[in-house]
RNA sequence: GGGCGCGUAGCUCAGCUGGUUAGAGCGCACGGUUCACAUCCGUGAGGUCAUAGGUUCGAGUCCUAUCGCGCCCA
């Protein structure tokens, strides 16, 4: 018989197990070719990014699901890939280059795309290796990627449409600009941080003289200003409505406007409306039919329309303008104030609010559309309080920039005619120009949003635009599983764009997961220095590990703290597990195949843990099926270790030792309870219950005991069957939990008496009716207990000996002799502590019992608590008599 | 301003449709070289479930309010 080593080696098996698995094509939905489909498509990482928690955390759950279906004989497909990230990509190729002494600039667009393919063909591999290293079971032949061939196709297939349905139009637009990369970036791309600032308080001049205070932010956008807005309902300024004002410096002549958006109470109740640089002014703007000022060129200097600050950084400008205001008497004070500064989401630099011309999508038709798939039930999202965050932004939803000035990504599919102006866009790069036939024409420089092509990824992947047999069989997917940060980024825009293109909905759930924080909640960043590297936990700890407690540590769409600690018991369950099967596979030469049966004899033990396992594999699968991961993952962990392990594999020493029929049936016990718990786990911890089944599945075909899982042995626990609920005996079950208190009692006692371990002592347990069953299990008592076999009695009645501790429990009293050991006052206090705590407990329950509860509540829920009071009456009637006699 | 989540043992978290002495891991204390495992085994200490009301025979779980922390949207 081979030997497995003492304990379970993850770096000498993740590697080659998940090989083995590609090799043999078990990741791929062919595996199970006439099962219903399941389908995931993997949210796909930034090709040149690098593994972090957010992806260990994607892997495991969506892993989880496609495992778990594949061994439910789906044909389960779970689609890798990768996304070009435009920006993101983009600066990393930028500052290499910087590093060169060169810029995108100077080598031109041509060969800085060369370069980005380059760079994405060195570094894009690494984030699937690691993906890999992760345990993830998705077909690497259908990886795709944003911006190859087939996907561009349908980025481009997509826009053409939206652009014939009148849904995407040019505009000039107040946009968010990114100065530092030049480009527009999305709403959803800002984030908003609470800084200490200043609120400046000046004098805005009126032509006939006079003046209205006016405060401000952002004192250099007041060379932009257009007007002057206040309350019309404001006695102090009412006068001056309809009058000019004059912008301070430039005094450039704007109207003094009325507009209820003023707040009376904020500042000083008068506003400067600038439309060329602030989102509220420029609707402002556009109700009063203001003319628009642009006073900031796309790099954030000022430009002509600033008179003599023209050319100046605009914080710079800002000094400067305030100072000769301050000279020119206009200034009025300087408050400290807290801003809400928009910063770009990538880099972090302040965004600028400028207008220029872009592209847009009227998402409106669309947003209605997702809003009734999931109002109407076609789409659910998990957990459901997500709902209210989806209806809240599809409801308020705004027109979508989609253009980037930007060259990595999808450039724009149209072409201007330089002799008629029109624009082309078709679907093939045109030569001529679609309204003219000159072929005068030129391609729009920008590029799209990244995200307008990740929004088609769950039909582009498969094939779309085109009726592939893929799509055919796998569209719509199942379920897209990410985390709820980008719900809008991604899968709002999914849903719309699936449903607008292929008339259906992308999948039919939604789950969201939270993120992964440091172990005191706080967000893990490179700033603070707490990220947690997933390769390096994986290295130290093993994979499994890490998933486990991914999987196990948190509640779905909460964040999750990431506690080392808790990882390192997750590994020490790896090695459990490998344990247990290791005793069982040197525990095979206890019985031979002569002694196989069919009708096996089952032990209470036996009945026991069969049962509990039955209500396990039903427990976690409703739980599984209800996406409550984690929960299930717990129970089984507590089931394995704390049962299985800590009881049934050590009594299990006991029957094995017995032989024959016994033996064998013990093994085809534990062979079933171990299968079907690294079958629960697998999806879970793949590589030490892979390799653990094999090794269980090698030991016993060797030993040729007759003993194997119902269908035979599978080639590996990847595409096993998922197990089944078997028979059970709740009598059994009771019986045997009862010897489970029994061996807890005398174990405390022996702790309190301080008894030596090895020690084995003597008992009398007194038992009634229920001698007989208990005397079955006499070996088992005294192996567990560790009593003296020889001199253990079981009686159905008996006096008490005379120097002994007694064990009350219910209808079952044990007396421990423990000679020479006993302190009668010791005893004594012990026992009347003990009464002391029954008297209580008869009297909750007697009160309770005599409650509304008796006749409100369920009869079986009654009937428990009669039986505990039973029990502990019986119990305190056997104290009290020990007590007298003492 | 609107919305969401969280507040349970020293720490990190469970507690699924309310069911009656609240669980786990780590940590802590005591004891263990029993031939699966010291990545282990046994025993134990430790919680007025944030606070105040309410619904109910029964509330950690449902409702209302308050406090504290975090997040999203505007």
């Amino acid at each position: 018989m081979s030997e497995m080593p003492k304990a379970y080696d993850f770096k000498d098996t993740e590697q080659r197990l998940y090989q083995w698995w590609e090799e043999n094509g078990w990741f791929k939905p062919e595996v199970n070719p006439d099962g219903k489909p399941f389908v995931i498509s993997m949210p796909p990482p930034n090709v040149t990014g690098e593994l972090h928690m957010g992806h260990a955390m994607f892997v495991a759950l969506e892993d989880l699901m496609i495992r778990r279906a594949r061994m439910q004989g789906r044909a389960a497909l779970w689609v890798p890939g990768t996304d070009h990230a435009g920006i993101a990509t983009q600066l990393q190729v930028e500052k290499m280059l910087m590093r060169e002494g060169t810029s995108r600039q100077e080598i031109g667009r041509e060969a800085f795309l060369q370069r980005t393919w380059a760079w994405k063909e060195k570094y894009g591999g690494y984030i699937t290796q690691q993906l890999r290293a992760l345990g993830a079971s998705c077909d690497w032949d259908r990886e795709r990627f944003t911006l190859d061939e087939g996907l561009s196709r349908a980025v481009r297939e997509a826009f053409v449409r939206l652009y014939d349905m009148g849904l995407i139009y040019q505009a000039e637009y107040l946009v968010n600009w990114s100065p530092g990369l030049q480009t527009a970036v999305s709403d959803l791309e800002v984030e908003y941080s609470e800084e200490p600032g200043k609120l400046y308080y000046f004098k805005y001049p009126v032509k006939d003289g006079g003046y209205i205070p006016v405060a401000t932010t952002r004192p250099e956008t007041i060379l932009g200003d257009t007007a002057v807005a206040v309350h019309p309902e404001d006695e102090r300024y009412r006068d001056y409505i309809g009058k000019t004002a004059l912008v301070p410096i430039l005094n450039r002549e704007i109207p003094i406007i009325a507009d209820e958006y003023v707040e009376r109470e904020f500042g000083t109740g008068a506003l400067k409306i600038t439309p060329g640089h602030d989102p509220n002014d420029f609707e402002i703007g556009r109700r009063h039919n203001l003319p628009i000022v642009n006073v900031m060129n796309k790099d954030a200097t000022m430009n002509e329309a600033a008179g003599p600050y023209n050319g100046l950084d605009r914080f710079e400008c800002r000094q400067k303008l305030w100072a000769d205001m301050e000279a020119a008497g206009l200034t009025i004070k300087v408050e400290d104030y807290t801003l809400s500064v928009p910063r770009s989401q990538r880099g972090g630099e302040i965004i600028e609010p400028l207008v220029s011309k872009q592209w847009f999508v009227d998402v409106e038709p669309m947003a209605k559309m997702a809003l009734a798939a999931v109002h109407n039930g076609r789409i659910r999202i998990v957990p459901d309080r997500f709902v209210k965050v989806w209806d809240n932004w599809l409801e308020n939803i705004r027109p979508w920039c989609i253009s980037r000035q930007l060259w990595w990504g999808h450039r724009i599919p149209v072409w201007y005619c330089d002799d008629c102006g029109a624009q082309t866009v078709t679907r093939e790069d045109p030569s001529h120009c679609g309204t003219c036939g000159s072929s005068n024409i030129w391609q729009d420089p920008d590029v799209l949003d990244t995200w307008f092509s990740s929004g088609l990824w769950p039909f582009s992947t498969l094939g779309w635009p085109d009726q592939t047999p893929d799509l055919e069989k796998f569209y719509p997917t199942d379920i897209m599983e990410t985390g709820y940060d980008i719900l809008f980024f991604w899968v709002a825009r999914m849903v719309m764009s699936a449903l607008l293109f292929t008339n259906n909905i992308p999948f039919h759930t939604v789950y969201l997961h939270g993120l992964v924080r440091d172990e005191h909640g706080r967000k893990m960043s490179k700033t603070l220095g707490n990220v947690t590297d997933p390769l390096k936990v994986m290295a130290e700890y093993g994979t499994d590990a890490l998933r486990f407690t991914l999987l196990t540590g948190g509640t779905p769409g909460n964040d999750l703290n990431l506690s080392l600690d808790r990882v390192a018991s997750n590994r020490n369950f790896a090695n459990k597990i490998w344990n247990a099967a290791r005793f069982i596979t040197r525990s095979l030469d206890k019985a031979t195949a002569a002694d196989a049966t069919d009708s096996p004899d089952y032990t209470i033990a036996d009945k026991w843990i069969l049962t509990r396992l039955s209500e396990i594999i039903e427990t976690a699968d409703r739980l599984m099926d209800s996406y409550h991961y984690g929960e299930a993952g717990r129970q089984v962990y507590e089931f394995l270790w704390g049962e299985f392990a800590d009881w049934y594999v050590e009594l299990a020493k006991v029957q094995l030792a017995e032989g024959g029929q016994r033996a064998w049936t013990t093994l085809a016990v534990l062979r079933q309870v171990m299968d079907d718990c690294l079958r629960l786990l697998h999806p879970y911890i793949p590589y030490v219950t892979e390799e653990t089944w094999q090794q269980l599945k090698k030991a016993f075909q060797t030993a040729d005991l007759g003993i194997a899982p119902a269908e035979g042995w599978a080639d590996a626990l990847i595409i096993a069957k998922w197990p089944q609920a078997g028979e059970r005996w709740p009598e059994a079950k009771a019986a045997f939990e009862q010897i489970i208190e029994l061996v807890r009692s005398i174990r405390a006692v022996r702790a309190e008496y301080k008894v030596a371990p090895a020690r084995k002592i003597e008992a009398m347990i007194v038992a009634g009716e229920q001698a007989e069953t208990l005397a079955q299990q006499r070996p088992i008592l005294a192996f567990l207990a560790r009593l003296d076999e020889a001199k253990l009695q079981i009686l159905d009645d008996a006096n008490a000996p005379a120097q002994a501790v007694t064990i009350p429990l219910g209808n079952i009293t044990c007396y421990l002799p423990l000679a020479g050991m006993v302190d009668l006052e010791q005893e004594r206090a012990r026992l009347t502590k003990e009464l002391a705590d029954l008297e209580k407990e008869i009297n909750r329950l007697t009160n309770l019992l005599n409650s509304p509860f008796a006749e409100k509540a369920p009869a079986h829920l009654v009937q428990k608590e009669r039986d505990k009071l039973a029990a502990a009456q019986a119990s305190y009637q056997e104290i009290q008599e020990r007590l007298s006699s003492l």
